[in-house]
DNA sequence: CTGAAAGCGCTAACAC
DNA sequence: GTGTTAGCGCTTTCAG
């Protein structure tokens, strides 16, 4: 007895076995067409073997390769990890493989090497969990033709024919302005993401919408653009104090900006939430633990992460069946508000 | 013309050159030995039919896949997501391609589905960025040998004939407590991760070493354990302030649980730096803008999934040229210390 | 129930 | 320079 190198193959288990390569087939497909006995002689041989079918030949002939290719960007960021954990986490469930880029910025021009990438690996669908960025979604028609790989995108504008899985920022927005509306703030100011962003537009669109339902214009001095740093949301502040002094409240595009609202506050003596109400989004675990604790509006990345999966399977699936698609092509998930104290000034009623 | 199902192959592409598959299989992979008009002409054909060449057949024959696994855990928090990042850049810049596993929990028993599947779809190598939890390595010795496949681990202690990357926890930890005793504080306590992980076992025992050199035991009633969460930084001071009333510093097993720290000595009155010095652990991005900022010591998470990268390639290559293995078995990287205004008791003399 | 032949898309080894 | 043959490890016919 002498160790092989390498994998044991397929022939080698029939030979061992005393079968046709055909029977081992069948072994490792569980088909119901083998006797038992040579079924469990085949299966001893397997284990004695320690042989594993390879994935990869199977793949080639099958012209099916049970793997997803997923491509993200700004994975140094919590959202984006966060949402491909569900991504890992449903695949998983669902015994597909995931073959994993990173864009370098999230408005790389240069798509075209990932796409083949992917392709020559023959992955069966694409996840593209790429922020919407600027026009980093321009090739989107193109694109489609030229390959058959079926796609699903997160976090970008719906748009025909194209499957899209994403939170209603706008609506989120609107919670968290209705919100301080309703905790009697009467100046509210925006703190917005980056302008090239879908949904840093979307979230000050919300924004914009609740203040127009009371009956108040914005104003180009009630809101500055950040960049979502902590840094850019402390810049932010300064500004925004000083030209929009009547402010009692501000509405901060997410948690890592209104971070940097509540320091410059407390240097400021500006008391949170007596002086100044603040409600950020996304919810990440440190907000809790801001002082004071941060008001929030929730989004379940995860759950992104998942449904989608869900879906591209989906897809793929009834496209082998031939069945041309016919699924409804988007998915707008609800956030939720997560009231702590940034924001109350009023006692609840409980 | 009309449109074709699925990719064209290398056979349709020789048959509308006129030539061999050999010869489109040579121009492909840019092989000398072609004459400059065969090679135009049949380049010409490929992109026009938009040929690639089917990087799973290459695989099966080569016996080589140009793939490494990468197993990871907790993507929901932002260090493993870092390490990951590092991983995608380096993966991409040497040409290789990732296959992406998470595993449930930090200490899952069930491993070896993980491998097959790896093994299946013929990864050359596998880096193992899971931290070491508990024993969660225990089955390091019994599988490297079932399985030939080259493997680096990181964040776990290092050890024979395995090769690691890993931060040193240990000189980080008493990068901190000096720096504290530099500062003028002289009763300092500890917040530990869960004891079971190998890093906060590490960070623990560089706060020791620094403790004895200063002749003072550590007393039991100087530390207490915590999760990680900034929750549990929150009643580990709580705890402290009271068993061990004349701390005037503390490090922080990580940024988060010091996060906690800070909101709870804010609510008591306790002024930082005045009153209590704070060192974290990571340098979280937002740790910049903690209320005072938060003094850390950074570890590089992006830059160990580099050099992860680097090495197993290097394993990889090297054994595929039959020099067995003859590289150093560990990298332990030097984390640094980043001085903010919440250890900052005396005014530095710059 | 089992096996033989063919082939997924490609490349290594050899001819010429 | 270029083509032919064989085969990577598996599954899909189709016989028997």
């Amino acid at each position: 007895m002498h160790l092989r190198a390498g994998r044991p193959t397929i022939k080698e288990v029939a030979t061992a076995a005393g079968v046709s390569t055909q029977t081992v087939s069948r072994v490792i497909n569980k088909r119901p067409d083998v006797s038992p006995e040579t079924r469990k002689r085949v299966q001893t041989v397997i284990e004695e073997l320690k042989y594993r079918p390879s994935a990869l030949a199977r793949s080639l002939i099958q012209q099916r390769s049970y793997t997803l290719g997923v491509v993200t960007a700004g994975l140094r960021f919590i959202g984006p990890s966060r949402t491909l954990s569900g991504i890992t986490k449903a695949a998983e469930e669902k015994g597909y493989s995931l073959l994993l880029k990173e864009l370098p910025q999230f408005d790389t021009a240069e798509i075209t090497p990932i796409f083949q990438a992917l392709h020559d690996r023959h992955v069966d669908g694409i996840i593209w969990a790429v922020a919407e960025v600027g026009d980093n979604r321009k090739w989107i028609n193109h694109h489609s033709l030229e390959t058959s790989i079926p796609m699903v995108y997160l976090a970008m504008e719906p748009r025909q024919d194209v499957l899209v899985v994403s939170i209603d920022n706008y609506l989120g927005a609107q919670m968290a302005v209705r919100h301080l509306f309703q905790q009697g703030y009467k100046h509210i100011g925006h703190i917005a993401g980056p302008m090239d962003w879908w949904e840093a537009q979307q979230r000050m669109k919300g924004w914009e919408a609740v203040l127009a339902e009371a009956k108040m214009q914005p104003d180009v001095h009630h809101w500055v653009e950040g960049n979502w740093s902590s840094a850019s949301g402390a810049q932010a502040i300064e500004k925004l104090l000083i030209q929009y002094p009547e402010m009692d409240a501000v509405f901060v595009g997410n948690d890592q900006m209104a971070l940097g609202v509540m320091q410059v506050a407390a240097q400021k003596g500006r008391r949170i939430p007596e002086d100044l109400g603040v409600v950020g989004f996304d919810d990440i675990p440190e907000s809790a633990f801001f002082f004071p604790p941060l008001t929030t509006i929730q989004q379940d990345q995860y759950r992104i992460g998942k449904v989608a999966v869900e879906q591209i399977i989906q897809i793929i699936e009834s496209n082998l069946d031939g069945l041309e698609s016919e699924h409804s092509n988007s998915f707008i998930l609800s956030p939720t508000p997560v009231v702590r104290q940034s924001s109350l000034r009023i006692k609840e009623v409980s």
